[in-house]
DNA sequence: AAGGTCGGTTGCTTTACGCAACTCACACCG
DNA sequence: CGGTGTGAGTTGCGTAAAGCAACCGACCTT
């Protein structure tokens, strides 16, 4: 590829963090710190992702302030991989793909996810922060809208 | 690189999911349809993607079941894409990606959703769906656990 | 007939990824 | 004190995926 394309100009902060977690390893290196890996080997078996890529995905999530290293031995000098606040946050939307994969994808281990407080397996649903109520997309409104669509939407008026 | 390595192996459903939304133009093709963007012109407007790979996603899209092509006109024939029940799905994705960048990211366009049942600008949270209270990463158990994690926490357990 | 629209395809180039091998500093074992 | 193991990478090589620009074919408008 010609050197990866910036996606800033779509000034949306869907872009900025897709332009984070973009990509088939990145989102699966945080599963992986969810489930409790914290190590740089553990993360290779389990993913079986090359070495330097890898190396590179770590450096990329530390660097947007997801992971941060933190030594557990002085000799030789070790690190692991521990989420920051920011790569908390990204609990929920990990929970909003695992909704999505649970719904249309399969795979050959089931996992389930048990709400502690209730005691049931369960899955996410997005609700209001506001009211609480269930959000949808017939009951949001985005503002402003995307320039392309105004364009479609005034020429098929004039048609 | 060579041939796009497969992640099947992780039995996953998060992997399945990454498979199909997991590089930096699907999903935001796909909130561009949620925007109201249908047509190839108009994705290439808005994004600045090079044509050949849109081309590429949105093959990609429709084989994996979130766009189906709908004929708009005949004459020269013409078509449109339209998410599918599936595509539809994505929607509560989205919402948790746009959380997260509208939390920790930041852009030059301000956008705002609105829940025009309760009237205010708003964001989700993910409630459990069998008793509606919101899940954490601390009220919340995976089972089962990754081998890597098993493996290390008895390795530590017999120090 | 000249130019515009729409939805792509083709060709060329570059780079990011996959793979395997290597490194370096230490620790443990006999 | 030599050999093996662990941990966290780095280096080098080959290839395919992505960027860019140009082109295409069927139609429509001026």
């Amino acid at each position: 590829m010609p050197a990866k394309k910036s996606i800033e100009h779509l000034d949306c902060v869907v872009a900025s963090t897709i332009d984070i977690i973009g990509d088939r390893w990145t989102l699966l290196i945080v599963r992986d710190v969810f489930f409790g890996v914290r190590r740089f080997d553990d993360f290779q078996r389990d993913l079986q992702i090359s070495r330097n890529v890898l190396a590179d995905r770590l450096q990329q999530l530390v660097t947007h302030g997801i992971l941060k290293t933190v030594p557990y031995q002085d000799n030789p000098p070790r690190h692991e991989y521990r989420l920051t606040d920011k790569g908390r946050d990204l609990f929920d939307l990990l929970l909003a793909v695992w909704r999505f994969g649970d719904k249309w994808e399969h795979s050959n281990v089931e996992r389930v996810v048990i709400h502690e407080d209730c005691g049931h397996a369960t899955h996410m649903i997005p609700a209001c922060a506001h009211c609480g109520a269930e959000l949808t997309r017939h009951n949001l409104r985005v503002e402003p809208q995307l320039d392309v669509v105004l364009d479609r939407q005034r020429q098929e008026a004039t048609q």
